[in-house]
RNA sequence: GGGCGAUUAGCUCAGUUGGCUAGAGCAUCUGGUUUACACCCAGGAGGUCGCGGGUUCGAAUCCCUCAUCGCCCACCA
């Protein structure tokens, strides 16, 4: 072993050999308990960063450990296509102004080129981290698989009347012509002339001075306090006006705010909102006479303006709920278009930009004499286009939604329910727990003032609405349909293995009574249609099956399914076949990338096909794998798909479901796609093969669904974690996971946020690379606590290298120690260790230390586990830490040199490779291969579990550890030479302790020592009671310096003296407070009283 | 505006039903390199637990007030 450990010779082959060995692969048909957790994926934007970083390494920390604990355990990896980040980045990428300028099918060419680039990147990085997944299961949110899941659930909510299509309010782009999310708004602070205008004989308020031009109306608070007054100007005649009473009550304000009248106020009468409702009237706006009608709502704020406002439905979010909660149908006025630019309705203003407007209409409302007031200092916030820098605009616009308080019947339960209960369920009832439990708060906070989800996004990138219209404007949905793969029997060729030159040949005996089993399996089916080959054995195989099942519609030969050149599967499928690897090299030579995109032509084709019934597929081997490989979405080089059709006997049937348009004339797909949440809501089965509720269930997903954790940022709670549970118990009946784990936000050793403007950002890469994954691993799951910033900087990951290196270094220790000694490997093996002394507990005769550094182990181990049991991997990895260096390294290693027992060495630092293994996978492995098993590997270990436990040890090896540290004190107060070797005596009777007096010796640096019941005290000696021993050592004599020592050790004792006397002469202490407690405070009065006496009578003697 | 949370050593933070002398890492000070490791070892110093009240035999921990900071959600009357 080198001698300081370097990751970068070992990182990339550890992996490689993980992968190669297949053990990362999750079996769904293991008996063992299963663990599950899929990665959320990351965006197919960019690159990794530090969050993701932290989030591979605390998953993997629990994959590792749950899997050495004997779950069967599956992490599924994963990215997600990101529909509204991925399609900016790519119309950037382009250089494009918008999409517009490419066309659709080219743009979404282009976006798939870009992500799957930038999935490549990402999935090499993940890798880096050291992370145990199931690469065979990688899912990605904008596959065939998923796509289909989200078909699925689409048409389940749309046909339980979940899913509505309506006019809602949106954010509206007017630069970019696009609809934006709520989470892409930014928010800039803008002062614009807030206007009090006349209304009748109200007065209403607005900083919208352009929408004040058409019929509204005109909302109080039901039970708002009024003013109905008696203006008198200064000049001209007198009117009345009703505001707000609290504004006409503060007269200071009133004026302030009315700054364009000058007179005087007489009040009338003051009204309750609820008697002036139900009034009709005309009053004159900037564009001409309007409508009014009074109506009252709860929403009103007496404080704010007047406490009365018309409103404008098609332009502003709390106004368009009130129109829908009052059903006011006649005030859905379009007074601003899509260009932003005013309505007809705006009179004078019409055709003008909304901000043009809003000055104009200021302007001529003033010269009209409307304005009773214009406050010029007000501010507020505007929601601004992160990409066009312009204002968005709350518009109406047909969308789809999904109705989170419509009432269903869940199809599990039977129990009529809403979307927006089952989601309070699921936390309320202890179903999904929140790490950290303050979030459940925030949880609740957020899905009680939940609203209908709108799920339709105007952008191209992405799962397009599963819905068609016809000419009428009717909605028709896909249709679902079973696709069945039959791969044709055993052919003469196959027979003989030699048809090098052909790969067609008529079908055997063999191949024949294989093609009737096989037709026998499909009994009862509803088959309507059988598509095959041009080439003989397929066409054979399709028409025996079509003979004996009696079906009536004619065979299809579809020419492209026919099969041809494997010649890039040699190695991967066909390792052992001399005649077909010869076969491969005569034949056509059509790439393998060519093979898959037939495949995904005749994919496409097949879900054109408008049938009721199932479609049944009769093919070649290679190509039925191909076909498969599409529909998982999978590229050229790797596709898991294909070793699963391949090794279907002739008699069994792939069976795969597909949706298909729905059958009908003129039919025209919706244009808008789906919210890249929706996909990402179904990722916990749809990763998992699930493809609707009941029957169709796949193995994968009766063995790993429920999933266990999932583990994400904190900022995603809302967007993806509640979504998810709210799909997951609708979809499936039960929730998708029963802990949530959150982690914060990495930032730097300052707590502040990274960024790359400050500079302190910090690529995971780079750190990797410079100090390796397990230390960069330590570094951002200790020292952290769930829903809490992660901090991070160079400091903290460089005494986390350190760490690494420590293990390193005591594995050459221990290495050295060994070298000439046969040690046999400790036994692992369950069995062969219970034979073994150490697993019975038996810690007869050995020496102290070693039966020391068992039981904490044990005691460790114990801690370990159960903090991982409950997610508390910070202090798991504490605990490992401080084991390994300040208990393993210091004293054990240490006690080794003077009395060395080879086997326990050897055996604690295997347990503590395995203890630390999931912390660290790199450095563990490659010790573990080095030093126990080159060819094995540490995760087909059992996580230890030795139950050594000595507390007698442990508190006698203390006592050890305190005499030696009192000593090492002394001799540092004394300023002695640190080669001078000193002598001590203590005066104990405990044979443990006398038993370990070479081991005090060399610790402490000692010529001589004497540990007896009676030592006498040596003439010159610093005297100290450690754990009640008396301890001598021998000095040169100083009696100031001891003086000075002494006193201060007194001052000491007399404080914690007077401290426990204080307690215990409280009657209401000694009376209330545990007995046990108590107890130990008098013991302890006694043992200080004890040492002072001890230490007084040297001070006087001195 | 509504909500959530924080305030403990110079810095970043632990402190799980209230109970030993309130801990860790980094930084700092003192002393130490012939063989596991200077990416190291040994020892030390450093805290009125934000302020003020309350409950209790006992409060960093529970309750209230205030102060400061952070975050989330709402936003155009």
């Amino acid at each position: 072993m080198q001698k300081a450990y370097d990751h970068n010779d070992f990182e990339d082959d550890i992996y490689a050999q993980w992968e190669a060995s297949g053990a990362m692969r999750a079996d769904n048909s293991s008996k063992k308990d299963p663990f599950t957790i899929v990665m959320p994926p990351p965006n197919v934007t960019g690159q990794l960063h530090l969050g993701h970083a932290a989030m591979l390494a605390i998953e993997d920390i629990l994959i590792r450990y749950k899997k050495m604990k004997g779950h069967e355990s599956l992490w599924i990896p994963g990215t997600d296509h990101a529909a509204i980040a991925t399609e900016n980045v790519v119309i950037k990428h382009l250089g494009l102004n918008k999409r517009e300028e490419m066309s659709r099918e080219d743009f979404l060419e282009e976006a798939k080129k870009f992500a799957t680039e930038k999935h490549d990147t990402i999935i090499g990085q993940t890798k880096k981290m050291g992370t145990w997944l199931d690469w065979s299961r990688e899912a990605y949110t904008l596959d065939e698989t998923r796509n289909h899941a989200v078909t699925t659930m689409f048409k389940m909510l749309y046909e339980d009347g979940l899913i509505e299509r309506g006019y809602r309010m949106i954010n509206w782009s007017v630069g970019a012509q696009s609809v934006l999310a709520d989470d892409e708004l930014e928010w800039e602070d803008k002062g614009e002339p807030f206007y009090y205008i006349r209304c009748g004989e109200f007065i209403i308020a607005t900083v919208r001075s352009e929408t004040k031009c058409a019929d509204s109306p005109l909302i109080l608070h039901p039970e708002g306090q009024y003013a109905r007054v008696k203006y008198i100007p200064n000049e001209g005649t007198p009117e009345t006006m009703i505001f707000a009473k609290v504004l006409f009550d503060d007269k200071e304000r009133l004026t302030k705010l009315f700054n364009l009248l000058e007179g005087r106020f007489e009040l009338i009468e003051t009204l309750k909102g609820s008697e002036l409702a139900g009034q009709e009237f005309e009053s004159e706006t900037f564009a001409g006479k309007r409508k009014f009608y009074v109506l009252t709502d709860e929403l009103i704020d007496m404080e704010k303006g007047t406490g009365a406002m018309t409103i404008s439905v098609n332009h502003a979010t709390d106004d368009y709920e009130l129109a829908q909660k009052h059903d006011l149908k006649d005030y859905y006025i379009e007074k601003i278009d899509f260009e932003g630019n005013m309505t007809a309705i705006a009179g004078p203003c019409a055709g003008m930009p909304v901000a043009k407007a809003r000055k104009e209409a200021g302007k001529l409302m003033k010269s009209q004499g409307l304005l009773v007031g214009q406050d010029n200092t007000y501010k507020h916030r505007v929601p601004k286009c992160y990409r066009s820098n312009c204002v968005v605009e709350p518009m109406i616009s047909p969308q789809w939604f999904i109705m989170v308080e419509k009432e269903f019947t869940d199809r599990f339960s039977g129990e009529p329910t809403t979307l927006k209960k089952q989601m309070q369920e699921a936390v309320r009832g202890g179903h999904v727990k929140i790490i950290p439990e303050q979030y459940e708060k925030v949880y609740f906070h957020w899905i009680d003032n939940l609203r209908d989800w709108c799920i339709s996004r105007q952008i191209w990138w992405g799962h397009r609405i599963p819905v068609w219209y016809d000419e009428q404007g009717e909605i028709h949905l896909p249709k679902k349909q079973k696709l069945i793969f039959v791969r044709h029997g055993e052919s003469e060729a196959a027979r003989d293995n030699i048809f090098a030159g052909t790969i067609d040949s008529p079908l055997t005996e063999k191949g024949i009574s294989q093609a009737r089993a096989t037709a026998q399996n499909l009994k009862g089916r509803n088959i309507t249609k059988i598509i095959t080959s041009d080439l003989s054995r397929a066409a054979d195989t399709a028409k025996i099956i079509k003979e004996e099942l009696g079906l009536t519609s004619e065979i299809e030969i579809w020419p492209e399914i026919t099969e041809y050149n494997w010649g890039e599967f040699e190695g991967t499928v066909f390792e052992d076949n001399a005649a077909l690897r010869h076969a491969a090299a005569t034949n056509t030579g059509e790439s393998n990338t060519d093979l898959l995109q037939r495949a995904e032509r005749v994919w496409n084709k097949l879900k054109e096909i408008e049938t009721e019934g199932e479609i049944l597929i009769a093919g070649h081997s290679t190509f039925t794998a191909a076909l498969y490989a599409c529909k998982e979405g999978r590229k050229s080089e790797d596709f898991p798909g294909y070793r699963e059709a391949w090794h279907v006997e002739p008699a069994e049937a792939l069976e795969t479901i597909v949706h298909q348009k729905p059958e009908g004339q003129n039919l025209r797909q919706d244009e808008d796609t789906l919210d890249t949440w929706f996909s990402s809501a179904l990722w916990p089965y749809s990763t998992l093969g699930w493809t609707g509720p009941g029957s169709e269930e796949s193995a994968d997903f009766q063995k790993f669904y429920p999933n266990d954790v999932l583990e994400t940022g904190w900022d995603i709670l809302f967007f993806w974690v509640a979504r998810m549970i709210m799909f997951g118990k609708y979809a499936t009946g039960k929730y998708p996971f029963h802990t949530v784990y959150l982690h914060g936000l990495v930032c730097d050793e300052k707590g502040k946020k990274m960024s790359k403007s400050k500079g302190n950002g910090i690529d995971p890469l780079e750190v990797i690379e410079e100090v390796g994954a397990d230390a960069v691993r330590l570094s951002l799951v200790i020292g952290t606590s769930p829903g809490n910033p992660i901090p991070l900087g160079k400091n903290k990951i460089k005494g986390y290298r350190n760490f690494v290196n420590k293990l390193w270094n005591a594995g050459r220790f221990i290495q050295m120690q060994l070298e000439d000694k046969s040690i046999p490997n400790p036994s692992f093996n369950k069995e062969e260790r219970s034979k073994s002394p150490l697993i019975k507990g038996d810690l007869e005769g050995l020496s102290l230390a070693d039966k020391w550094i068992l039981s904490r182990l044990s005691t460790v181990t114990a801690q370990v586990a159960e903090n991982l049991e409950k997610y508390e991997i910070s202090s798991a990895g504490d605990a490992i830490y401080h084991f390994v260096w300040d208990e393993f390294c210091d004293w054990y290693i240490e006690a080794s040199k003077v009395e060395l027992n080879p086997e326990i060495l050897k055996y604690v630092y295997g347990e503590i490779l395995k203890l630390t293994h999931p912390l660290c996978p790199f450095i563990t492995e490659t010790i573990w291969q080095q030093l126990f098993d080159p060819n094995g590997s540490i995760m087909d270990l059992e996580y230890p579990n030795p139950q050594f436990g000595s507390p007698e040890a442990e508190a006698t090896f203390t006592t050890v550890q305190n005499l030696v540290t009192e000593i090492r004190k002394i001799r540092a107060e004394k300023k002695l030479n640190p080669k001078e070797k000193i002598s001590v005596k203590i005066k104990s009777d405990n044979t443990e302790i006398k038993s370990a007096g070479d081991l005090l010796k060399v610790l402490a640096n000692l010529s001589e020592i004497e540990i007896e019941a009676n030592v006498a005290k040596p003439e010159h000696a610093a005297v100290s009671v450690v754990d009640g021993y008396d301890l001598y050592v021998e000095i040169p004599f100083d009696p100031e310096a001891e003086k000075n020592r002494l006193t201060k050790e007194i001052e000491q004792l007399q404080k914690k003296i007077s401290g426990l006397e204080g307690r215990l002469s409280n009657p209401s202490y000694t009376e209330k407070a545990p007995p046990a407690l108590v107890q130990q405070t008098q013991d302890e009065l006694t043992q200080a009283k004890d040492g002072l006496m001890k230490m007084e009578s040297e001070l006087s003697n001195l």
